[in-house]
DNA sequence: TTGTGTGAAATCATTCACAGCG
DNA sequence: CGCTGTGAATGATTTCACACAA
């Protein structure tokens, strides 16, 4: 954090470590799946299973909870589905606004994970005069002239920007201000927003970019392989040729895709994750 | 990283951090956004503000590629955009296939990030007989049926799985056989994989699911103000009230609103990040 | 003098391994 | 006897703070 405050050590107890909240969603579907299945109990090696994961880590997840299972047995299914639910502030219903309704706004409309949780999107916001009035997924979209009375009138303190890029900090700020405290921002740019307010980033291409480092890699091992049965088409630099450093620094790591060998040989990943790319601020 | 095998200390250099790699696309646009401006040179603490880091987190980065910096000067942007893109594997062109041409499937298809970074739209896919042939971002959709010539005759070694989440096993299996070993997946599912193939996960209610769960924090403090501007709706219990436990387990966690208190309150959170939500597995 | 590059320290997260409850 | 809950060990990441190059 931004050296904000050097808070305590968060209060002791009821600090739940952010890499668990993160994985209580993934719990919380999974419970939900075996709930409709009538499956009564789980152990931690079966649902740790479902949700990806090692079930050390979460059983360690569920200690910050607390004691919600029975040893010897495993977890009643349905107890935890509601524990973790209140956990997330699930049990409460979050109205939420989805500002900019291109393609992406619109698939956020329509996308149904968002209503099967407590989230209920209460309007659909856009700039664009043609697009007021329209039904997207059932809802008229709004213009944004009335954000402010939107975000009032419906208590709304989560907003979504699916604007372009050029737009995206005008709509945060303008969100802000009317009362919004929770953004998740799928424009590429980087949001800033006073203290107190929570903003998470999904970004598309950076995802791609990551997977593309680690395919990059890929190539360059296979021991005994007739060379990647797939790849990147062509190897040519993209917009200039390697401009020279400024002073002919060290490059001492030339790295041509031969030079990895051993990082991802092998038996390269389990089931476990990683360092992902979806972050605050 | 996967950790594959408690491999050895990942062969000593040559080995970024996961978490490092997942900032590089940050810095990335950052340096092509003062690139466009021109900029010849920038700071640490000046890149570090407009990628929305702090500067000795994206030196240290910056160390696990190289020293491209100057002393008392500061980083040639050129170079290193051109450096980061090496790293990323930007400089070659990969192509990818979409899967399921639905809302998300065609907001992705008609996103501009992907183009302007060495991504090339191969294909689109969908199972629907009466989408096929028809143009969507300008191509024409493909049916699944021509999957794997697909992915042969374009060398694709990446793909994006935007189906229902009834699908996407089923689709995830045939683009692993067909030669993909990186997977993006936005259908709300764990998919199993052979070793050797990554997959990265993103999953739009879960992000809100963990907004709500810090949201949810901030409504049980605020030390001297009216009561929150805007808020959940409803707080009543949703689907069934409260299971009772097995047995009455401790349930010592409480945790009604009210009993935050200080964790969020006052100087929260900076412009630092925490824990993201899209992992690989 | 300025701002990079980096060991060392501090923090956070994962994994191990096992005591002990049902 | 099986499986949870959890201290302790390990590993990864962030932050500090400062030597040193330009």
């Amino acid at each position: 954090m931004a050296t904000g405050r050097t808070h305590r050590p968060a209060t002791r107890s009821r600090g739940i470590p952010e890499a668990t909240v993160a994985r209580l969603p993934l719990y919380l579907r999974a419970l939900t799946a075996l709930s409709e299945r009538s499956v009564p109990t789980v152990s931690s090696e079966e649902l740790a299973a479902a949700a990806g994961v090692n079930s050390a880590k979460l059983r360690k997840d569920f200690s910050y909870l607390g004691s919600y299972g029975t040893r010897g047995v495993g977890y009643d299914v349905e107890y935890l589905v509601y524990q973790i639910s209140r956990e997330l502030g699930l049990t409460q219903d979050w109205p939420v606004v989805i500002v900019g309704i291109g393609n992406l706004g619109a698939a956020l409309a329509n996308y149904g994970g968002f209503a099967s949780r407590g989230f209920r999107v209460a309007a659909l916001i856009d700039a664009d005069p043609a697009m007021t009035g329209k039904p997207v997924a059932g809802l008229p979209v709004r213009h944004t002239d009335d954000l402010e009375s939107i975000i009032r009138d419906n208590g709304v303190s989560i907003g979504v920007i699916a604007t372009p890029a050029g737009a995206a900090q005008q709509v945060c700020d303008r969100l802000v201000a009317a009362g919004v405290t929770s953004i998740l921002n799928f424009a590429p740019t980087v949001l800033s927003v006073p203290d107190g307010v929570d903003v998470r980033k999904v970004d598309l291409s950076i995802e791609l970019q990551i997977l593309a480092f680690h395919e990059q890699r890929k190539a360059g091992e296979e021991p005994g392989r007739p060379a990647a049965p797939a790849g990147p088409v062509a190897a040519a630099a993209r917009p200039a040729a390697a401009p020279a450093a400024p002073t002919a620094p060290t490059t001492s790591a030339t790295g041509s895709a031969a030079a990895v060998t051993a990082a991802t040989a092998g038996g390269r990943k389990g089931p476990e994750g990683d360092v992902p790319a979806v972050m605050p601020a």
